[in-house]
DNA sequence: CATTAATTTCAAAAATCCTTGAAAGTATAA
DNA sequence: TTATACTTTCAAGGATTTTTGAAATTAATG
């Protein structure tokens, strides 16, 4: 049973994320691959790809294969057919949040790992000092921002909504809410008590 | 007067973020240059550019333009001396939100205007209507963090700091803010209000 | 075990992206 | 205005990445 040809729409939505991944590091194919995947509203096998995308076969085996690294895709075998059908998963953030994740361990731990080894060797001239300070300061926030993420990671699609919504105002309820539980004559001690129990 | 040669450690921390940058749409040349730039205790000149890493003169002139671009340099002239002297910004913060916000423009932007087309085409089959729903999933989120992005963006660096370390805290304190007030016998407006105040 | 179905590997071809030097452009100084 | 110092443009060449088809591999079936 052969897929249908994919509509205008549908191939407009795979054309652009194809352009997309090819700027993230992620070949068109791989982009184009994984957009009709998202799409799709039934798992395919690498010959559907191979038929709605034109691309030859091998070039959908090695962009599954890639996918698979990313840990972007599910698969699933039928009773009486040999073939694998991938598809992706349905929760966007799920999807992103494994994108990011696996970027997180390729990427930025080794380029934590470059600066720590750097930060540790002698600073004999001003210079040294200098090029220190601004590396330290680097892996100060790229560090941050990767603990930030790990943290983030754990929250499901409805709590990372509320987080988002919340933005820069978080920094005000902070604020607030200790204002408030000192105006409550509440000691450090009971007020972590009290947020731990309102999670 | 040429600057000198760079030392062993510089040089590590230019190659990694030259490889870096190659796999973030940056071409390795522009990755080492940024990274110099960065790191340098000096502004540097296009010449000192080109003796120091070792590129033809057009390249680091192209390089520079597409730093430029970015919005991702300061420049300066000197008394007495034609040349056009460049720098990065001291604070990691400024520069990366810089660059994530010439991303969110040149990226995030148009995804978002193309999956509102998309969202407008009519949907004639159940397919349709399943494309069109994975489609909408995917303009929340990405819509979501591009607002929560530029909400975020306005911080200072000492902000930002206090709000990552709180992470996915916030929504606990969320919860626990709006039960204390409850406690205090204060309504919605009072709430926001004294939120605002706290700011 | 041999056959068939499906997938993967790999070296070469194609496409893309990057770098270069020569030439043109711009602006200051004499 | 001409000479000089510096920067930018651009087409050609070089390097890298992507894509492909043929051949090898793996795995299920009769």
């Amino acid at each position: 049973m052969e897929p249908e040809h994919l509509s205008e729409t549908a191939w407009r939505f795979i054309h652009h994320f194809g352009e997309m991944g090819s700027r993230w590091g992620i070949s068109r194919t791989v982009g184009q691959i994984y957009a009709l995947l998202y799409i799709s509203h039934v798992p395919l096998n690498a010959d559907d790809i191979t038929f709605l995308l034109s691309f030859s076969r091998s070039n959908v085996s090695m962009g599954l294969k890639e996918l698979q690294s990313w840990r972007l895709l599910r698969s699933e075998f039928r009773a009486g057919d040999r073939r694998e059908y991938f598809r992706a998963p349905e929760d966007v953030w799920e999807i992103f949040r494994a994108l990011a994740d696996e970027r997180r361990r390729r990427e930025v731990e080794p380029t934590l790992s470059i600066l720590r080894e750097c930060l540790l060797d002698p600073k004999n001239t001003p210079e040294d000092e200098h090029f220190h300070n601004r590396m330290q300061a680097m892996y100060d926030l790229i560090s941050m921002a990767n603990e930030w993420f790990i943290d983030i990671q754990k929250l499901n699609a409805e709590d990372l909504t509320s987080l988002m919504h919340l933005g820069a105002q978080a920094k005000k309820l902070l604020h607030a809410k200790n204002r408030l539980l000192s105006f409550a004559g509440l000691n450090k001690e009971e007020i972590e008590e009290i947020s731990d129990s309102a999670g």
